[in-house]
DNA sequence: GTCTATACATTGATAGAC
DNA sequence: GTCTATCAATGTATAGAC
């Protein structure tokens, strides 16, 4: 036992140079998709050499997912109109501060079958949960037509950058798409 | 000036190796992007070599810019009502036929700046279509999140391949977007 | 016109020195 | 723990043979 109060520097350095390579991960993902992005890039932003990065993370594909894994949003259910409720919000944060991780999978989505994979693991649980919120038959239809609307927002807000949607506020962005919530999360009145 | 009614070897057989080609190119570019589709891969599908294609294209961007380009489709413009309507139908028929082309674009959209300034040329006339129809202020974000809403669907229908969008049939699709699109279009009923 | 051979650069990954 | 040196593979692009 050395003492206790002394600063680890072996552990908790590597720790420290993990965690930046990490966050130049992310960034550097975020901004040019899993392709193009090279080990040496992101070794360079972290400050070290790119052997290190492989000597930590093994591969390009470990890193990428060591990068890119988040804990999955709560989204709380409810009433199909609660629902579209906090839908909004979701998205409204999400339009105020996007982390870099969400980004890097969403640009690497299209060229990259462990992002998709990724992609398609983090939207399920959140489908679910809108699926059974809404009580029709044609359920689960809607709650992908949600998900697609809202990520086609996002990337077209973040990666593409229409000029419209890059300026608009995030609020007046929800209150523009509340209806179609709505009425995606609610039956035909009929 | 030889026989006119003879096969002219020359240029046809010139123009018909090149259309192989583009559609070779067309078709891989929407399966794996731009980054990750290689020249000697389009030369071996369309059954010639990698060098051919070079010295026909000049380069990869190029004959990506070829593979792609394609007549943006007519969007008649209207009163707001027959927008959403005509949105709806353009959507319709690209989610029963989609040509590859369009489908390259999109899939190259987030890591190819060529591929993301040929997606906003060809959405920008729509987009002020759309814009002049909608009689409000906020018009050219509402026409921007309409275009979002389209591309979403249909990058999570054929690229992701999400299981319930894939599944489902244009119409249900359709009908189900169509108060969104209504809502989106007209002005507060306030 | 079409294909072969190759130059040149870049990348992911490995082994070993400090 | 961190970095240097290097390998092997791949991809674009060029030059020239048939």
């Amino acid at each position: 036992m050395t003492e206790p109060s002394a600063r680890p520097t072996r552990a908790q350095q590597r720790h420290r140079t993990e965690e930046r390579i990490l966050a130049a991960a992310r960034q550097i993902f975020a901004e040019l998709g899993y392709d193009r992005t090279t080990i040496r890039a992101v070794a360079s932003a972290a400050g070290v050499d790119a052997g290190l990065v492989m000597h930590y993370f093994g591969s390009k594909d470990l890193l990428f997912a060591r990068a890119v894994e988040v804990p999955a949003d709560e989204l709380p259910g409810g009433t199909s109109g609660e629902v579209a409720e906090a839908l909004l919000t979701s998205l409204g944060r999400r339009l105020t501060s996007e982390p870099a991780a969400s980004l890097a999978v969403l640009r690497s989505m299209l060229t990259n079958a462990d992002a998709a994979d990724r992609y398609r693991a983090a939207a399920e649980p959140q489908l679910n949960q809108i699926t059974e919120a809404i009580p029709t038959p044609d359920a689960d239809l809607r709650a992908s037509l949600l998900s697609a609307i809202v990520h086609g927002v996002i990337a077209e807000r973040y990666l593409l950058r229409l000029t419209h949607l890059a300026d608009a506020s995030p609020e007046q962005i929800i209150d523009l798409l509340r209806p179609c919530f709505q009425s995606l999360t609610t039956p035909p009145s009929k």
